[in-house]
DNA sequence: GTTGAGCGTT
């Protein structure tokens, strides 16, 4: 009974599907089961999860046996709260397989697809499966900047575009500073004779962008400082902004050129 | 340990 879609769909050609939206992603089908099941015989509860962390996504699907007793249950779940989440409960729209379905049920299912399986190749189905489900959830995305500063998950593959608005906060610059200065030493290390005397090496930083398109870009439009990293560091240094450089390296560069007092660097404390 | 639109599994 606890075992809902492990063994896959059982029989969805007579049952009706409820999608279950806005749970916590803690809910399982265990948890559901007993809620949907007083208003009604369910057949079948699929949660969604995550290929990569297998957790819930966030909704479920609960399959009743008769449509009236999945009306009842939409009527009288959906705005339940459960697990201190308000859930929201309504008839799915589409089928496992991408079908479009009325009211729950599927009118539009695969008759005999085994004439036409061996036409379409199965192998490029689960690829498409998996991409669009990326896809989807990529492109659904609304308004995450309110909830963005704190996302550091590992499922952020697709909630990060947008992570560059909180260059502001001091801990990022702080971070980047002793990246930033590892960096710049080994890059400095080099380049260091170059820098005295050729101020442009801005130009032909690896960092920035090398084309000159910056003139006039399409793209300018869309980044004009994308990166805070490749220019933000070097105004934020050389501008003062940094309280004090050194505070990230307690062991003090006195070849560091951009030092202005190497007396400072050398005697350090 | 974590978030919050949206439609699914071997």
């Amino acid at each position: 009974m606890s075992h809902f879609g492990r063994s896959g769909p059982p029989d969805i050609t007579d049952t009706y599907s409820l999608l279950v939206l806005n749970i916590t992603f803690r809910t399982t089908a265990d948890d559901l089961f007993p809620l949907f099941d007083k208003y009604g015989k369910v057949v079948d509860i699929f949660i969604p999860r995550d290929r990569r962390t297998g957790e819930s996504r966030g909704f479920a699907f609960v399959r009743y046996k008769y449509a009236d007793e999945a009306q009842k249950a939409v009527d009288r779940l959906d705005g339940r709260v459960v697990d201190g989440r308000e859930i929201t409960v309504q008839f799915a729209k589409y089928g496992p397989n991408a079908e479009r379905i009325h009211k729950g049920r599927i009118i539009e299912t695969s008759p005999k697809p085994k004439y036409r399986s061996r036409s379409r190749s199965p192998r490029r189905r689960y690829r498409d499966y998996y991409r669009d489900r990326d896809y989807r959830r990529r492109s659904r995305s609304r308004s995450y900047d309110r909830y963005e500063r704190d996302r550091h998950r590992g499922r952020d593959r697709d909630y990060r575009r947008r992570s560059r608005s909180r260059s502001a906060s001091p801990d990022y610059y702080k971070s980047r500073g002793k990246d930033r200065y590892d960096d710049d030493h080994l890059s400095r290390s080099r380049s260091r004779s170059v820098d005295s005397r050729s101020p442009v090496r801005r130009s032909l930083s690896p960092r920035r962008s090398p084309s000159p398109q910056r003139s006039a870009s399409p793209q300018r439009s869309i980044s004009p400082r994308r990166s805070p990293r490749g220019e933000s560091p070097e105004s934020r240094s050389r501008d003062g902004r940094s309280p004090t450089p050194r505070s990230v390296s307690p062991r003090g560069q006195p070849k560091d050129s951009r030092s202005p007092s190497p007396q400072n660097s050398n005697g350090d404390e």
